[in-house]
DNA sequence: GTCTATATCGGGATAGAC
DNA sequence: GTCTATCCCGATATAGAC
């Protein structure tokens, strides 16, 4: 058992190489990031990596824990709210927002882990990001319940909120690489309030109850005649 | 000039190394790709690679450039057609979903390079990508023309199209894994079709234009197949 | 817990014969 | 155009002194 100095110290350096790494695996992904440049910049010996982490692996995972166990506990708190379903769902949606405002490592890190297909995550990681998914899917089933939230499959809704949420995000620097080679103009055209207030709106609408009258009726038709129910529908 | 049969022979060896590359790239990132590996795949010598591309970057934005010159020729043609901008936006729709689908390796290329921010993309390259979010805003532009589509901020839109389309595909194998894992039971439950489908209806919703009365109804040409027509539709 | 020094391997890349 | 052999560096990781 360390003393309590010593486990201050270990503490700061293990936290150093937290942060450090988590911005190198964000700016580099995980084959691209070098150990070496994470102890420079968290001002530690590159020895400490192995200490406190055993292996580079273990580090990122160690990291990527973090992250989805923190936004599993905020998605988790909305999904426990006393608020109706849909509005559930759009504090879901700005929660969302809210951490990959505030953690600018997050939409890179997931996308790349998507891109990279879970090869490199074990159970428990797994376990902690599908905790996400099943927060959202018990307020569509209280939506469903209350008559607030038409049914509607889960996994895609959640990938109609989450992707544009992470995308948005993730693309910012190579939208603004285009603005700087003028190919797009309008880059600076669309912040993030503008961008959630839209996603919402649209998300909500999705997931209206099937009012039978007040719609206006978008747009798309086609013979009803055809039409059968499918496990995805609506959403 | 190289003889017609060292031509051929070299094309061959080429295509051979492009198309390893392209698989090894999707697969592991840019970082992660190892030329030894692609060379072994595309059972070639590795000399050749560097013989044909110069470098592994090279080799990279070669395989990009292939990719988003294909994908921008299609999305112009798209624009380009006599449909109208409804029905441009949905065939828009389809034809990233159609590209991502033929070509598995795209949609994780996509995801890792926008994590990577452009960072070692050429202007070149830069300039290909854009003209994808061209060729939809110059969709948007005709149905403004038209009245058949209410302006809306094009990068929005081109975010809200793009993302889930890839956000939908690259994720496949993380879910997949979910799913090994006991944990999202129902992975299999939605289709690339369903969602596809209320894609388009949630997009043609969000771009229908405030005129609440008669609208010349973007109804979706159906290759027969293709279009399914839903309940409430919107989103 | 922290450091220095080092082992060990695989990476990208090249020279030069054929 | 293709192959062999090799350079050289940077990578992860460890041993062992303090």
């Amino acid at each position: 058992m360390p003393t309590r100095r010593s486990r201050r110290r270990a503490d700061s350096t293990r936290d150093a190489l937290l942060a450090a790494a988590t911005d190198e695996f964000a700016l580099h992904g995980f084959a691209g990031a070098s150990v070496d440049t994470i102890a420079r910049r968290a001002r530690v010996n590159k020895a400490m990596i192995y200490y406190h982490f055993k292996s580079k692996q273990r580090l990122y995972l160690e990291i990527l824990r973090g992250i989805f166990s923190s936004i599993g506990d905020r998605t988790a708190e909305v999904a426990a709210s006393s608020a109706s379903a849909p509005e559930k769902i759009a504090e879901f949606a700005r929660t969302m927002n809210r951490e990959a405002e505030a953690r600018p490592y997050l939409p890179p890190i997931m996308m790349r882990e998507i891109a990279e297909g879970a090869r490199r995550l074990d159970a428990e990681t797994l376990r902690l990001m599908s905790r996400l998914f099943f927060n959202l899917r018990a307020i569509l089933d209280q939506g469903a319940r209350e008559g607030t939230l038409r049914r509607a499959n889960p996994l895609l809704t959640y990938l109609s909120l989450i992707s544009p949420v992470f995308f948005f995000r993730a693309s910012l620097p190579i939208r603004a690489a285009m603005g700087r080679h003028n190919l797009v103009e309008d880059v600076k055209t669309l912040d993030s309030e503008v961008f959630l207030d839209h996603l919402i709106a649209n998300l909500q609408h999705a997931l209206a109850p099937e009012a039978p009258s007040a719609l206006p009726a978008p747009s798309v038709r086609g013979s009803q005649a055809s039409r059968k129910p499918r496990s995805g529908d609506p959403a």
